[in-house]
Formats: C-alpha cells, sequence, structure tokens
DNA sequence: CTGAAAGCGCTAACAC
DNA sequence: GTGTTAGCGCTTTCAG
C-alpha cells in the first residue's frame, strides 16, 4: 500500500503541494474554498501526516521527553497524568521513559530523547543520581528542562516540588499532637533534597514541641518496604522501644506496618506511622495509612506549564530557573489517629 | 549553539560525510582507523546522531508504541516493563499511550503513532472499544498489531493473553475447595472476550462439582472499586446471602472486601473473597487478596518477541495471526484460604 | 491567494 | 575502502 503524501493530494486537485501543506496546515492566506476541498480528499485518501518530515524541516517535534524512576509507583504515573493533561491540550505528545532507579537507564533515556530531538525534558531524578552531567547536556542544547519532586542540588533549572520541609514538619507535629512521644524518621542514604528537607522538617518539629532529638531515631537506609521490615525488626532485637514512625515515603511505612503487625504490635494504638506520598494503597490497607498529599496532579500540571511557558519565551531555563512549591497535605487516616479510639 | 553534523565531522577529518555516516554505523566496509577517528571526533564535538532525519531516510523509527488504558493499574504497568525489557535489548525505543479508559483518547493515541511512524503497535483495548475501525487502519498501512490481554474479537492479529477460561475455572474450583458454597461471579457488561471466559470458566467449574448455576448470582457491571461495594449492598438490601466472590479483576474483589469489612462479615470466614490480576496492593491488604495471576512480565516479553519476529519476516500480521496463551497462575491468599482456619 | 524552489540531516544505491 | 548523488516528505522563504 502506498503511502498518500501532500503531492498526491496536490495532483488530485491541480494545485501545488505547497498550498496543500499550507491549507492542511490552515494557513491564513489560503481560501476557505481550497482548505475544504483540500481536507476533503486528504480524507478520502486516507492521508496522514508524517510527522517524522515535519519535525526535521521545522526542527520542532512537538513531544516532550518525561523520565521517571518506576511508573509502578502511583506518585509518578499520577504526576505524569497531571502532565499528558496539560500537553494534550497544547497539542503536545508525552514521551515516557523509566529510568528504574538506575543512573545506567536514565542516561540512556536522556540520550534517547536528546537524539529523538524531543522539544523538552521533565524529570525526577533516581537515587543513583550522583553526578549531572547527562542533565547538563541537555541544558547545554537549549532543551527546556524541568524537574518535579526529586531534583539534584547542583543544578538550577526551574522545578515543581513540594514544600517537603513544611511536609516533614506538619507530619511529624501531628504525631506529636496524637500524643506519640517518642518518633523514629527513617530517611535516605543518599544526598536528595527533598528527603533532607523532610528530615529538617521533622527534627524542627520535635524542638518546637521541646522533645530532645535523639540521632538514634533517625534511621538512614536504600528505602523500601523490606526497609521498614528491617528497621522494626532491628529495634527490637536491640530492644529500643518507640511509639510512632514517620517514614520518607509510603512502601516504608508500609513495611514498618507490616512488621509491627507481625509482632502482635497495635497500630495505631501501640504505635502511630506516617509515610508520605499518598500511595494509592494507602486507602485500601488495613488500617489505612496516614501521609502526606503531594498535590500530583497538579505537580504534573504546573510542570507542563513550566515547559511551556519556556518555550513560548523561546528561553532556556538557565537564566531564569523558576522554582514553583506546592503545600502538603496532611492526609489523617487511621495508622496514625490514635484520639479516636479515646 | 550549533547542532554539529556528520558534515562538521568530515570536514574536521577532510572526509565526505558518507563516509562519517557509515563509521558512525559500523559498515563494515570502513578501515578501523576511520572509524576510530571518526568516533574520537563525534565524541570530541559532542555529535549527537538525528534521528528525525534518520527515521526519514530509512522509513523505519525504532520506536513502538504501546496503548494502555491505564498505567495506574499495575497489571498494565508491568505487562510495559515485560514489554521494554526485550525492546530495549533489541534497539527499540517504547512509547506509551494511556486511553484512561475512552475510545476517544485510544484514536488519538492510534492517530498519533501512526503519524510519527512507529515501526509497531502493541495494545489493550479499553473496555468502551466497541468498533475497531482504528485498529483496522493500523494493519491496512502493513503497521505490525499485537494485542495483550483485552483484545477485540472482530480481529485476527497476534496477541498474548492467558487462558482466560482456565483462569475463571480455577478460581471458582479454589472456592469450591474451600468449602464455599454459593459464589457470586462479579463480570464487565460491556462484550470484551476475556471477561466472558473468565464467566465461562466460572460456570463450567460449577458444573463440573454438580453446583447448580444461578443466572441471579452472576452480576454485571462497570467493574470497578464502588462497583464491588455496591453489590455486597445490593445483595444485603435484597436479602440474598451467598459465601463466595469471584470478582473479575482485584479491584472489584476490594471493593467487595471492603464492603464486607463494613457489614462487620468475616472474609474469608463467612465470605471467601478471590479477584483477577494480581494487583500489586493485593498482597499489602488485610486479609491479603487471593488472585489470579497473569504473569505479566512474560506477557509483554512475549508481545514484544511477536513483534520483533513480524518485523524480522518483513510480515504484517494478518497473514500469520499468532495466538500466544499463557497459564493462569492461582495465588492463593488469606482472602479466600478457609481451610487454614479450621 | 498561490506557486517555485531550497533544504532539514541523514541513508543507500551506485560508482571508482 | 571511500566518494557521489539522489532523495525521504515536509516547511518556509521569496516571488508574483
Amino acid at each position: 500500500m502506498k503511502r498518500v503524501t501532500i503531492l498526491d493530494i496536490a495532483n488530485e486537485l491541480n494545485i501545488t503541494f505547497s498550498t496543500v501543506a499550507r491549507a492542511l496546515n490552515d494557513h491564513p492566506a489560503i481560501s476557505e474554498a481550497t482548505k475544504k476541498a483540500v481536507r476533503e480528499t486528504a480524507e478520502r485518501l486516507n492521508y496522514r501526516q508524517n510527522k517524522i518530515a515535519s519535525s526535521l524541516r521545522s526542527g520542532r517535534t512537538n513531544i516532550i521527553g518525561v523520565i521517571v524512576p518506576s511508573l509502578h509507583v502511583s506518585f509518578f504515573s499520577s504526576v505524569v497524568h497531571g502532565i499528558e493533561r496539560v500537553m494534550n491540550e497544547n497539542g503536545y505528545t508525552t514521551l515516557l521513559y523509566q529510568s528504574n532507579e538506575s543512573k545506567k537507564h536514565e542516561d540512556k533515556g536522556i540520550e534517547t530523547f536528546l537524539q529523538s530531538r524531543v522539544d523538552g525534558i521533565i524529570a525526577s531524578i533516581t537515587t543513583e543520581t550522583d553526578d549531572v552531567t547527562a542533565y547538563k547536556e541537555i541544558t547545554k542544547r537549549n532543551v527546556p528542562l524541568i524537574f518535579f519532586d526529586r531534583k539534584p542540588e547542583e543544578l538550577s533549572v526551574s522545578s515543581v516540588t513540594i514544600d517537603d520541609y513544611k511536609g516533614g514538619f506538619i507530619a511529624t507535629q501531628h504525631l506529636i499532637q496524637q500524643g506519640y512521644k517518642k518518633i523514629l524518621h527513617i530517611t535516605a542514604e543518599q544526598n536528595i533534597s527533598i528527603f533532607k528537607e523532610r528530615l529538617r522538617g521533622y527534627i524542627d518539629a520535635l524542638r518546637h514541641y521541646n522533645i530532645p532529638v535523639d540521632e538514634d531515631l533517625i534511621i538512614k537506609g536504600k528505602f523500601s518496604l523490606d526497609f521498614g521490615k528491617t528497621v522494626v525488626k532491628d529495634f527490637r532485637e536491640r530492644g529500643i522501644g518507640y511509639d510512632g514512625v514517620f517514614a520518607l515515603e509510603d512502601y516504608t511505612a508500609m513495611g514498618v506496618m507490616q512488621q509491627l503487625m507481625e509482632y502482635k504490635i497495635r497500630v495505631p494504638e501501640e504505635v502511630g506511622v506516617i509515610g508520605f506520598a499518598n500511595e494509592a494503597f494507602g486507602s485500601l490497607v488495613t488500617p489505612q495509612l496516614s501521609t502526606i498529599d503531594q498535590q500530583t496532579i497538579t505537580m504534573g500540571e504546573e510542570a507542563a506549564k513550566l515547559f511551556l511557558e519556556l518555550q513560548k519565551q523561546g528561553k532556556t531555563n538557565t537564566e531564569t530557573a523558576k522554582k514553583i512549591v506546592l503545600e502538603p497535605i496532611l492526609q489523617i487516616r487511621a495508622s496514625s489517629h490514635r484520639s479516636l479510639l479515646r
């Protein structure tokens, strides 16, 4: 089956292919009559524009690349939803790449996007990302780059995050207000700013309520459901007591809950647990998991809008790094809701 | 910053750009010395191949488009993982499109992929997909098309599914063997073959164990967590008893469990529940949800391999629709495991 | 309002 | 082993 091009349409109508091109692109200098005729024959011949050719010539692909650690994590797939919504409305296609928390894959994703000449890249870095040369390459080529949630500290580009400090603060404050006195915080071993901010919020909340900060209650590790379990096991073995846990993200918090239940320790009666990110499973488990909502859809939409702005101004982000900070929302559920039980 | 092309490299080295092109593509007729020199200057000049130009000329994009209802559903994101694994290994990039269970979006996804001249499309249809003209357009253009899981009945193209009939059979059989006598089945109102197969498996399992098939126990609806809840509410209102529920997929099963718990009906003691698809949350909830595993990773890998096969043979799928059917795996968890309690 | 012509950056047949 | 040449199907000046 021969591919039909604008030349075929032109021949049908005895006009030139450039007129056809203009008609299809709704160029103002083409008469309605011609446009109509062109559109009709295009339809009849089952014409489909060749985006490749169009992109080669125009230099724009109308594709935006999004790099996320994993789409399994509902936080990321929700943000992607937000991005897609705005992008679709504005005639862009969104290309997704999963780095699987591997720097090697992340680099490959960036490389692929650069070669595919995407019009912009929106990313959230992996936990492995220690140097940012690959990302610098993006800005060097004047390709708009926007980070959301996890961003590297060294790079001055536009980003959308929530106020992670405040998130850490209100999560800890909530536990304190529920009467929990000795609160663990599980954080990441990596140097990712958002996790450090959550930790800072935790510390300041304790201080604010005159609770001594105990370094032994701050656990660093490779966060995951299993790590949450490990922490609970370790503390039992070492015979250290506690009555509250604030984990840097929900899967770790879930691991904590599971291991506590394994030990027949009641949540929230004996130990209160709160996570971070408002993962989809949190409202399905028993007890339901308290968490901090990150306004995922808004986050994605704002990231997309940030890109559109840069695009419109024809600016690259290096000049005007705009940082949008959203409000964290405390999502109180059963796992930390002791007061209701009394 | 000027983009560097193969011409720039050629000028640096005083050779022609076609030699450069061949060197970069590792063409056998180029001397190692030249290749080395080319690669080095390419590196030095920070050259990146323009895939757009390459695709326009060669007619291949090395991109495969994947259309799924939603990446929030871990079944789909797992299959995508499998697809990506095989595709990455074979030098393909995977483009993802979410239809959000909307035929309109699905059509737009197909259109976008066609215009982008992807080398193939792997899809799972929406619950709304009633006619398949859009998909027919794909095969008409000789673009390889492969379905996984949800496929339309009318179209004869390659596909990967599990044996849904058997899945329905063993799920029901399991409930029967656990001693449940009056088993509901929640199925879809839409005409999607895999769901009809699961229903057929349910019916045959009952017959096999000489349990009368009661039409009133087969509920059709728009499956979702909420629909699961609704079903439980309805049965209570109508005062109809039952002691087992087999839902067509896990979210619906979860809704059933939640509403049962709301009514203080114990699972699995009083009512046994089993879902389908082995969603990620199933092992996190209490009680853990029994389900049928669909070998998601394998399913994705097989779909990808099917594409590679078609590609290699230069065939379109219409001639040789190859249907791969995987084995469903019964995943027994607490929600249906009554025998352990005795 | 429409046509003519150039060229985006590469691949691939054909030379030598 | 390397050079020459002709496009892929569009967009986009420049003419008229």
